[in-house]
DNA sequence: TAAATACTGAACCATATAGTTCAGTGTATA
DNA sequence: TATACACTGAACTATATGGTTCAGTATTTA
């Protein structure tokens, strides 16, 4: 097994694409919390709210530290700004490419044509 | 089977936590392009690329239409707004932990931890 | 010290992804 | 009309995801 953990953007869109990932994500914007608190919140038993959690490290968007018995996750400081970057770059691609001519005149011929 | 599709978020994220499928959306940025092309560009084979092209799809990202026996596949006119105000409303949510006192505090009584 | 709490790890299941090959179908061109 | 081209679909492989249960271990607390 290779287990090829693929790049930083990878893994961060990655770990936000799952509603309940990005869920926990609002939440700990609202304050630390544990992996119970969490599994609670979201209605998981805690293997499953661990795995969440794991995917969300290894992407670098949460930390977590264990005291006692207790692990509690928080926000990273890794933060969002390299999928912000990206994002932002990109938006202005497509919104370059609908300001193009050949747009408009592609939008006039839309008759016959396939799927 | 069920084939539940996820929210848009959930499908647009996972369709851009893949380099080869953000790579194409630069390359759909310089212009339209055919799935031969893009196959060509990636070194993939065709059907691998229409997969690729698929995912973007079912996202928004893209849009296809076959002339001919040509695909040509563009922009979609979706673009990015949805994930870019998702990231930036949660990069506050970043930042505003990074501020607060108890991060200072905490930092400040750093000895002893585990994991 | 016994019991409850919080997590951890292994194992399992169903489905999705990322890629391939191979065998087509339909379209353009020599 | 024969050939080449562009794509399509089915089938297969390996791995990842999203969830579960069950059986632990370690830490509090009564």
């Amino acid at each position: 097994m290779v287990q090829y953990l693929g790049s930083p953007l990878d893994l961060s869109f990655a770990a936000l694409s799952d509603a309940t990932r990005r869920g926990i994500i609002d939440q700990l914007g609202r304050g630390d919390a544990s992996i119970t608190s969490l599994a609670d919140q979201f209605q998981m038993t805690l293997t499953g709210m661990k795995k969440h959690v794991q995917v969300l490290e290894r992407a670098g968007l949460v930390v977590t530290q264990k005291v006692g018995r207790v692990r509690t996750c928080k926000l990273g400081k890794r933060g969002l700004n390299a999928e912000a970057e990206w994002i932002e770059a990109h938006r202005k691609l497509f919104e370059a490419r609908f300001e193009a001519l050949d747009e408009i005149i592609s939008e006039m011929k839309q008759e016959g044509s396939d799927d």
